[in-house]
DNA sequence: ACAAAAGTGTTATGATTACACCCATGG
DNA sequence: CCATGGGTGTAATCATAACACTTTTGT
């Protein structure tokens, strides 16, 4: 701790940290055997107090040089190793008791990473991440909140609301796929994070009516079943449409 | 300037302030003549540098012992005198250069007054409020925006945005309109809002059909034409039915 | 040959759109 | 009696929801 460096201003300032709620998305495993598709968070153990021991959403200090959100994707990439990911503004959380220590106001962000491209490092510089599944068992989201330190709880409530919300009308749950991804897959995805069942019927009938997935005229391999068809998002595509008034909608 | 009292920190802190982007909506007067609805913004003209004289979002800095969304409420009150108002956070603007004095980052909250009951002080301790049109003519947004300083005309779009999409998936529009009101006049607030007509017969039937409105009994006085039957809305139900998975959907 | 998931159509129901005239009131 | 906006219904189209069997592949 250096005592002689300082900064010194005529009010006080709250400290401004960024909090990053990162989303994956394992997809059912190839060989059959390797059962179902998990959605999943990432969190770090906190090496220092308050909350020492314990698990929390990855963030830091915004620094001066930096826009907040640039902040957001240094602590995710200092934390995790993950970089190069959706990343979203999701809220600010400035309740004066936040943090035990100091006032302080959080921008949060949320990210959705997906899985086998961005293998994270489970520790960087020493600090310990892990991934948890949401929903493993009836409530154990709410286990998990029980060990996270600060309002990171009410954090990542707030960014599974968030989600939840826009994957339903925003393209945004590719960003948790492999570039190719069977419509089986991405209905698990929606499942998952909808937490409800879908029809194949009509969850193929509707994706494939906005002519916005392109088949690569790929095959799944090495599964112990009829190999499915792979398919891309055609993300120009929907920006254009999008110009247009198109609205993705599921 | 009290040149004595300091705050020292081991690392720089950004400031931190709130701005506020107020919105109301002017009913058509009583009397036939006095003509159309009008969609508006609260601005203050800035008695400082920087943009000093120029026009801008109400807003000022987060004090330590109150919250984020209590600094909105707190500078909303004081610089425009209203209180009690439909307020939401928008979003936080944190890039580096947005502020040119000192580093700045901006909580952003949205608030949308009924013009009836909520008369605006049009200068509380000498500060000078007032209301302007949007889509006054075509791109008069354009004209406010060149005279807003710092980045408040994004500000302002993004706050814009929100509303647009917000009042199609949740009834906020209420907020704007007196407590007891005609469904031309709501109507009137979704066109001027969405910025485009609708049908009139369509739209009546599809909100009386979610039977969320309230027939008061009374109607509407002092018009040169067929008098308007008065609704209110039911936010009671609306919670009720919200628990059940409703969506309001307009 | 069995297990496991892929792939495929039809029908019924409800929602959305488009559209034009008579009514009540005040001036 | 005229001008102004209030109030009302129907028919065509489109979107959604429910539902079961055959195909392909690996073991």
């Amino acid at each position: 701790m250096p005592a002689s460096i300082t900064y010194t201003y005529e009010y006080p300032r709250p400290a401004l940290t960024v909090d990053c709620v990162v989303f994956g998305f394992e997809v059912g495993v190839g060989v059959g055997v390797g059962v179902g598709a998990a959605f999943k968070v990432l969190l770090i153990r906190r090496k220092l107090p308050p909350y020492e021991g314990q698990w929390a959403l990855p963030g830091g200090f915004v620094q001066m040089e930096e826009s907040v959100e640039a902040a957001a994707v240094r602590e995710l990439q200092e934390e995790t190793g993950v970089k190069d990911v959706f990343l979203e503004q999701l809220y600010t959380f400035g309740a004066v008791g936040r943090d035990p220590r100091d006032r302080t106001v959080s921008v949060a962000y949320y990210a959705l990473i997906n899985l086998q491209s961005h293998p994270v490092q489970a520790a960087t510089d020493a600090s310990d991440a892990r991934w948890f599944k949401l929903f493993e068992l009836p409530k154990i989201g709410a286990k998990i909140e029980t060990v996270l330190g600060f309002d990171h709880a009410e954090i990542l409530d707030c960014a599974l609301a968030r989600l939840q919300a826009k994957i339903r009308y925003e393209p945004i749950g590719f960003e948790l796929l492999p570039k190719a991804f069977t419509l089986s897959q991405l209905q698990r995805l929606y499942e998952q994070i909808l937490n409800r069942p879908l029809d194949k019927r009509n969850f193929r009938k509707k994706l494939l009516k906005m002519d916005l997935l392109i088949d690569t005229g790929q095959q799944e391999t090495g599964v112990a079943h009829r190999a499915a068809q792979l398919y891309q998002f055609d993300l120009e595509k929907y920006r254009a449409l999008k110009q247009r008034g198109f609205s993705f909608e599921l």
